[in-house]
DNA sequence: ATGTGGGGCGCG
DNA sequence: AAAGCGCGCCCCACAT
């Protein structure tokens, strides 16, 4: 069907009706731009891929299927032929369901199966039952509906965060460079001379400090080389490491470095390539990263330096509300073990200054970095040492990862509470384990596999809190989405953003377990109560009464860096 | 010329 | 100060 004819009377909040499709990415950004919101949808492709890899439904037929059309990402339609003025056939596949909330069931049959399909609409009506039967047949069907749901309802906001865009001001990004960088040069790229003033005065200092005016202070090996020259121990150019070495090229070095990173990575070159009319906008690759975690591509989305988040500016007349989740994994651990004194210890408050109230621990610093070495399987320096304190007042909670640690080590698979299993190790791993096992192997092959098996560990480790971790944070964008869009359009003159967001508070930015609100300022506090509830309720959705809690820290402010405070 | 891999560093 | 997990992107060096 037509754009035109796309479902004007199916999209409203009150209406039960869900797309099911083979890909949001796909086919969502076109509905949009006609300025038409999708409320509920079945992503076939992320449903299949979850499905088919989870522990929970490994008896199934979905498990034993050969690879097809829905085992591959997800790719863009082609844009419309602007000649045409018209957009492409809309394969997608238009289900009724009942009225139930996320989770509850997958749509029933279909009552409109409209358009030319790509892979096919039948295609995608036979994957729907193969998916629900997956699901019934599962050993975690509720979780593993909740999980489905809520990865679709991500994709959904992901193009939606897409199409509106961050809004973000070029005058103060252009500001922050010239501060830092200073001007900015008119050579021509990728040729010393293009470099801003600043960095050609750090660059000249650090080839006169160390004797060696034709350095390129972006090489490597010629920095490495001059270094040793000079008679410094340097094994490599890690900031770290350098910061170590006594010489006066030591500091214009780290300071070149710097600035490098920033003109390189977010300079006038990514400002001109990636802001386009006020707006960043970002693609995120949904379930792109092993844990569930959202990946992104292209302008380093997830990477946004401190330095210049006060370009992210909210339209006149709007706010930005920030909010991030405080101790995110640990509590997530809490609930995922069921450690009621672990849970307890961040009721209510910062949970490693209640480690310090409950005398787990003597300050707040040797909580935060105790609690990461057991998240990530840290075995040296001052994590390893306040390890075993944490590990006798949260016995429940370690035992947890230290078991996931274990599966790893034995090669298995782990899976995360609502159902994402680890990938299973490769054939390179396999054949170093079998090498390590021969009678006639080396010393090395052994302390390699070892290296190895103990590398695979501190993978699955974090892969089941990291990865439950990315659950709460999609029912919480989910809940946020929701929530937001009941509020309604704000009376007067739109904003800048573009429809259907003109006149409502949207999602513009989401980084793991924080998430940037753009609204109309008169809105801000409606949607702080409104993202501090989503939290509550995405706890409830995986922990049910399970009495850990998830606090925001909130803030609304005209930029990023503001909002941060 | 173009692709690949590693070092390095930004984010959580 | 980093380490122990997960990423993306830059530059350079080196392969083709």
């Amino acid at each position: 069907m037509p754009s035109d004819a796309a479902p004007g009377g199916v999209v409203g909040p009150e209406q039960a009706s869900r797309w099911a499709w083979d890909g949001t990415s796909r086919w969502y950004p076109r509905l949009l731009t006609d300025g038409v919101r999708v409320e509920r949808c079945l992503d076939l492709r992320l449903a299949h891929r979850l499905l088919r890899g989870s522990a929970y439904a490994d008896a199934s037929r979905l498990a034993r299927a050969p690879t097809g059309a829905f085992d591959e990402a997800a790719s863009p339609l082609e844009p419309t032929p602007a000649a045409s003025g018209r957009a492409q056939p809309v394969a997608a596949t238009l289900f009724d369901v009942d009225d139930d909330g996320p989770g509850e069931g997958l749509p029933g049959p279909p009552v409109d199966a409209g358009g030319v399909a790509r892979p096919g609409a039948a295609a995608c009506v036979d994957e729907v039952a193969l998916l629900d039967e997956a699901i019934a047949g599962s050993t975690h069907p509720g979780r593993l509906r909740l999980l489905v749901a809520a990865e679709s309802a991500g994709a959904l906001a992901a193009a939606e965060m897409h199409h509106a865009g961050v809004p973000w001001d070029t005058a103060e990004h252009d500001r922050v460079l010239t501060d830092l960088l200073g001007a900015r040069s008119a050579g021509p790229r990728s040729t010393p001379e293009a470099r801003p003033e600043r960095m050609a005065a750090l660059a000249a200092q650090v080839r006169a400090e160390l004797d060696a005016p034709t350095l390129n202070p972006d090489s490597l090996p010629d920095v490495l080389r001059a270094l040793r020259r000079a008679g410094l121990p340097a094994t490599s150019t890690r900031s770290w490491e350098l910061r170590g070495l006594d010489h006066p090229a030591i500091e214009p070095l780290l300071a070149y470095k710097k600035l490098s990173r920033l003109h390189s990575a977010n300079g006038w070159a990514w400002l001109d390539r990636w802001v386009v009319d006020g707006r960043f906008r970002p693609e995120y690759v949904v379930g792109g990263v092993v844990t569930g975690r959202w990946g992104s591509s292209g302008g380093g989305a997830l990477q946004l330096p401190r330095q210049i988040r006060s370009a992210v500016r909210a339209d006149e007349g709007w706010s930005l509300v920030v909010a991030d989740a405080a101790q995110l994994e640990p509590r997530v651990l809490a609930g995922l073990a069921r450690d009621e004194r672990m849970a307890a210890a961040g009721n209510g408050r910062d949970l490693y200054q209640g480690m310090v109230d409950a005398r787990v621990v003597d300050e707040r610093a040797q909580a935060k970095v105790g609690m990461l070495g057991a998240l990530y399987g840290g075995t040296t320096g001052a994590s390893a040492a306040v390890l075993p304190r944490i590990a006798r007042a949260f016995p429940q909670a370690l035992g947890h990862v230290e078991a996931a640690a274990r599966a790893g080590e034995r090669g298995e698979v782990v899976t995360t509470l609502l159902g994402r299993s680890s990938p299973r190790p490769g054939a390179a791993w396999a054949q170093v384990q079998a090498d390590a096992l021969d009678p006639d192997a080396s010393r090395n092959a052994e302390s390699r596999a070892r290296a190895q098996t103990r590398a695979w560990g501190r993978f699955t480790r974090n892969f089941v809190v990291q990865g439950t971790a990315a659950e709460w944070a999609l029912c919480w964008i989910a809940e946020v989405r929701r929530r937001l869009w009941r509020l309604g359009e704000l009376d007067g003159p739109p904003g800048r953003a573009p429809e259907p967001f003109a006149r409502r508070p949207h999602l513009v930015y989401f980084l793991h377990d924080e998430l940037v609100v753009h609204t109309p300022t008169a809105w801000a506090r409606v949607v702080e109560a409104e993202v501090r509830a989503a939290a509550a309720e995405a706890g409830r959705l995986l922990f049910g009464g399970f009495p850990v809690d998830f606090p925001l820290s909130v803030a609304a402010g005209r930029t990023y860096a503001d909002a941060k405070g």
